[in-house]
DNA sequence: GACAAAATTTGTAATGATTACAAATTTGTA
DNA sequence: TACAAATTTGTAATCATTACAAATTTTGTC
């Protein structure tokens, strides 16, 4: 059995009950969770569990680098008019989205066999080259 | 000037002075708006506007082909407890996530010199093998 | 051009995910 | 044990989006 306590120290995060029944459960399901799923899988396990509770404890995983965030197609929706395929890419600092020419060869993997590929999306974040420059 | 209400019938669009006035906002600022970017903007030419006007509006431009929704990274957040790198599949059917391996060539793109990239996301979505096979 | 039916727009209220915040509880340590 | 700091909890607020019914506009027909 895992030390999730270990792993929890190692990630310079205190390992409270709430924290470590939330890292068990990331570990042992890897079924892409809402916090909401989180929670309403540990609910019965910690009576007094709050949703509160699983927002924050995301966060420090996230900040510490123990889970990423997903990107998931339904939400904050932005609309374009360039219809042509191409990735995206957002600049953290002015926030601004540029569009980016791809290939696409990395559909061609062998996990995708049998799937059907109706969309794709391509995004990429960082710092765009105006706002380095501005930070020198 | 393009004619705007060709490209709406075109598409089957009735061409309202709302929608009117939309496609032509989405043509010539290619800024990734969201919805309200499009309400704060066509407000003031068009004082009775209403935002719902809005979602109706690009719900049919989405439908119709006209536009395309982007994917943006702050919402709906999932967690996953895979640090490695990889792409993600959505099934529209069934919902699932699947985790998918990608190469990253793409990433060797002239546009996107000078930019400092911190994240990729690769999303595809579709409907899985699964699914497929019991949609028969 | 007038008119009725159909489509569209509007405004308000509801929903659902997420965040803010302050009070209560727990933890770490002297 | 005792106290300060960290964590958890619960409620209220926020924000994007949707639901829905009433008002308005558009369309097709005469």
């Amino acid at each position: 059995m895992k030390d999730y306590e270990k792993i929890l120290r190692k990630a310079n995060v205190s390992p409270s009950i709430q924290r470590l029944k939330v890292v068990e459960f990331l570990d042992k399901n890897r079924i892409h969770p809402t916090a909401d799923d989180i929670y309403q899988a540990l609910a019965p396990q910690i009576p007094t569990l709050s949703k509160t509770t699983i927002y924050n404890t995301m966060k420090i995983f996230v900040e510490k680098g123990l889970v990423i965030e997903l990107v998931v197609f339904e939400n904050e929706v932005r609309y374009e008019y360039n219809i042509a395929p191409h990735a995206h890419f957002k600049c953290i600092k002015c926030g601004k989205i540029l569009d980016v020419e791809t290939s696409f060869d990395y559909i061609n993997n062998e996990m995708l066999e049998g799937h059907k590929i109706l969309q794709h999306h391509i995004n990429l974040k960082g710092v765009c080259k105006k706002c380095l420059g501005e930070a020198e």
